[in-house]
RNA sequence: GCGGACGUCGCAUAGCCUGGUAUCGCGCCGGAUUUGAAAUCCGGUGACCUCGUGUCGCGAGAGUUCGAAUCUCUCCGUUCGCGCCA
């Protein structure tokens, strides 16, 4: 959510990246219309509360002195006072909220260096990493190889679950945790702090970090209790700090956290998302990082350069790519993508996604810092380390060999006793 | 699950019984003093607005009242005891 202060005092900021983004400013007018409503209505309520508190005191010290005629005096003059008051702050309340309502949906101030475009076609390639593999065979697709070698058992998930929901046996699965523990030590080495979050929140603390639109396609909702599942432990840890005064010496705050993440993946279908690429439960490793705002663009590039590193060293090809105007979200103001080579389809999908967010979040979760000035919003950043699942789509697919077995990446090797090949499950 | 206690500005705490201006301390910021620092002293230190002798704010919400941190109810959270439990 922008700060108010932002459509009071820089709306044409804000009307200049709606024409980036080629976004209509009516949302932009609709505010400014219903704050200025507010603020006078509030006023006027104020007054009146003024009014009441000035009568208030007047009818305690006629009591204390004894009068009680001039106390039944004041009480009869100011008996309407409540009803009046009432009216105008339900109103006021009213007008806030509208106008909150529709703030929540206006999306963040883009970085300068976003490109413009209209779609995904506009990204624009930052880097490229490793090389495309040669292979003397016709690269199997990871469907393919999962199935062969009885890594992955969809049909029966399917049974006691539902579709998009996956056994991950064997081998396989002893990979998905060395992947975990990896990635987990790598970070924990550049001093991040190592958490696990709940998988669970309430809802009042989810919409400090999420488009809202996600309530109604994206998290699951526990009843009784109402609780939704996580989608990403970048969602609790960066709620973690809800609604506090940070002290400013523990800024930035780094962390790398593990969960199970889960997603309904409501409306999303087709070919390309078969197998376990596109899936309603899976792990991911992600770092978050909660800075000050004169620290947030450097703590960026930082992000990206831990995964630039944590994915050479899994010896895999991918491009890093600037997200373009028309393809961000609501919430980051920059985001780069990492997107790895699948020779199966000849493709670069989507693996890590790292996003500085500015003060978008911290301001719906009131979640400053202390400075001199004041209390400040903070920054908050988060990227993915690794997906497990779709990191696993990524090596199995380069690093397969002729006879569909997959070669385990050195640097995870120590993770499964020496272990380099992938083997099959019996069953 | 049952029963009790508790929730007050960044931290810590008083006020609650008996309704009538949000207390003291620490930390932090500013000023005085100092070559500098420490110590000391003074002031400030939640949010909002049309910036006032203004309004709101004591876990959240509702109620009683001219007026609620204070009384009543519901909920949330913390904690202790009992029960169940990996």
């Amino acid at each position: 959510m922008l700060d108010i202060k932002m459509f009071r005092d820089h709306a044409d900021v804000i009307r200049a990246d709606h024409d980036k983004r080629g976004i209509a400013h009516d949302s932009i007018d609709e505010v400014i219309r219903l704050d200025e409503a507010w603020k006078k209505t509030r006023y006027d309520a104020d007054q009146l509360r003024r009014q009441r508190n000035q009568a208030a005191r007047g009818i305690a010290e006629a009591k204390k002195a004894g009068d009680s005629t001039e106390a039944e005096r004041i009480l009869a003059e100011v008996a309407s006072l409540g009803d009046q008051i009432d009216e105008l702050g339900i109103e006021a309340d009213n007008l806030v909220n509208s106008r909150d309502t529709l703030r929540m949906k206006i999306p963040n101030i883009l970085h300068q260096s976003v490109p413009v475009g209209e779609n995904e076609d506009g990204n624009t390639l930052h880097s490229k990493h490793g090389e495309k593999g040669e292979y003397t065979f016709t690269p199997k697709t990871h469907n393919e190889l999962v199935d062969q070698n009885n890594w992955v058992d969809l049909p029966r998930a399917a049974k006691i679950a539902g579709s998009r929901f996956y056994f991950l046996k064997g081998d396989l699965a002893r990979m998905e945790l060395a992947l975990q523990q990896y990635a987990i030590d790598c970070l924990t080495a550049k001093g991040y702090t190592f958490v696990q979050p709940p998988v669970m929140m309430n809802r009042s603390a989810y919409e400090g970090v999420t488009d809202l639109s996600d309530f109604e396609t994206v998290m699951y909702n526990v009843q009784p209790e109402g609780f939704y599942t996580i989608a990403t432990s970048e969602h609790p840890l960066t709620a973690m700090f809800m609604d506090e005064v940070i002290e400013p010496s523990m800024l930035p705050l780094k962390m790398v956290g593990v969960s199970p993440c889960f997603r309904r993946e409501v409306g999303a279908h087709g070919q390309s998302d078969k197998g376990i690429w596109r899936v309603h439960q899976f792990t991911k490793i992600e770092q978050i990082i909660i800075s000050k705002p004169e620290d947030s663009w450097e703590l960026h590039e930082e992000l990206l350069t831990n995964c630039v590193e944590l994915w050479d060293s899994l010896g895999l090809h991918y491009e890093v790519v600037n997200i373009c105007t028309g393809d961000m979200g609501t919430v980051a103001a920059k985001k780069y993508d990492l997107e790895a080579w699948l020779p199966g389809v000849d493709a670069y999908k989507e693996v890590v996604s790292c996003s500085n967010c500015t003060d978008y979040q911290a301001n719906r979760l009131r979640m400053r810092y202390r400075t001199a000035e004041g209390n400040e919003a903070v920054h908050t950043l988060n990227s993915t380390a690794v997906a497990t699942s779709r990191a696993l789509v990524a090596i199995v697919e380069q690093n397969q060999m002729e006879d569909g077995l997959v070669q385990i990446p050195e640097v995870l090797q120590p993770y499964m006793q020496g272990q380099k090949v992938l083997q099959s499950c019996k069953w």
